[in-house]
DNA sequence: TAGATTGTTAATCGATTAACAATC
DNA sequence: TAGATTGTTAATCGATTAACAATC
């Protein structure tokens, strides 16, 4: 439903979107022009319009746009009501927040399972989810239709299973190493998520401000 | 020393490069040319060229970049040699994950306090920095010389924290609220990290695909 | 109807890519 | 010197901004 090649720039803007329609909603307000919307956000009205208008028009002349009507339809175009079973790799310190971050359910996707290396976590369990080994992992996607992995390990760990998580059918990874897997495969959805580039970003930030 | 107005997308690949360029010297690898770094890093050489001349010419014509040489220089562009204390507020799962991340000492970045408002978490430690109530923010910045503050607490709890923290003098913030602080102060730098917007463009990108 | 605000086209601006002279 | 590769200018491409007709 949603148009091809809608631009990277585009796409990221709109969950800060759906963010901002979703608090709106919440306190109440029913609805919102571009102009307005565009204040909160620290945006312009043109390219609010603009970007909703890669997706369709769902704003009314005159009026505006109805800020449960838009919030809902964002939420469609991010794909937020398309349920998703998720495994998470890696329970170290990074891999708990993650797993205990339950606010991920909301944008439909379910931890459903997670996996370790380290022999002394196994049995425990994460928010009632038990930690299973790394060798069960074929299994386990092939029982459970999984379809996205979190990937909360080192690198090289990363590197050394990939082609095991490929082969069993996964093709959308939210990555928070530094393997890069999109190099690797080609037919696979990768959101990386690198903090340390985030750090970076901060300090020469903090330098250019001196 | 950078040059004012080198655009945010420069920026933001500056620490990608300084990630491929540590990982090329620790193989031991001396030189390399904009065409095999592009080639690596899936970019093109021209991009490569044109982003380093925003802060000067590290190339030598006819052989390339010294590894090393390039990767020093832009870890004094990304200020990395420039040490920062900074302290971290709300010690929750993402708390504890970012404070047991030992690298980001390696950026320059030294943790040296967190706080908590939760009063049964007061007393412990994580990685031997002892948790403190939140009541004690504003002597302890101004005894030692914090500059940077990581928010891992909720956007409500920033919201009411952000300006004891603005008052004791910290201008530098690695955001990972949805509290937008760059709206109520302008002259502060923060770095924001929103995971729940990573993961909705994982979602959308998956919708994509199918 | 008049006012408001969208959807959309046109104009501008900036970023990326290509080309090539400089030079190691 | 010849080959390689940079630094930098020029050309292209795409994204943002501005303008305005359409319309609620």
């Amino acid at each position: 439903m949603p148009k091809e090649g809608v631009s990277i720039q585009v796409i990221r803007r709109l969950p800060r979107y759906y963010r901002y329609l979703s608090e709106l909603d919440s306190e109440g307000i029913e609805k919102i022009s571009s102009t307005k919307l565009a204040s909160m956000m620290n945006s312009t009205a043109s390219q609010i319009r603009q970007d909703l208008n890669c997706f369709g028009g769902f704003g009314q002349q005159g009026y505006g746009y109805s800020v449960a009507g838009l919030r809902s339809e964002i939420g469609k175009i991010l794909g937020l009501d398309q349920p998703h079973n998720m495994i998470l790799i890696g329970a170290g310190n990074l891999g708990k927040a993650i797993a205990t971050h339950l606010s991920f359910e909301k944008l439909g996707f379910k931890l459903t399972a997670i996996f370790e290396k380290d022999e002394k976590l196994i049995g425990t369990t994460l928010r009632d989810i038990e930690i299973m080994p790394d060798d069960r992992i074929e299994d386990y996607v092939k029982e459970n239709q999984i379809d996205t992995a979190v990937l909360t390990m080192p690198k090289e760990a990363v590197k050394k299973m990939i082609d095991k998580l490929y082969d069993c059918g996964i093709r959308s990874y939210w990555n928070f190493s530094h393997y890069d897997i999109s190099k690797k495969y080609l037919d696979v959805t990768v959101e990386n998520v690198h903090l340390s580039d985030s750090l970076m970003t901060l300090s020469y930030m903090m330098n250019q401000s001196d």
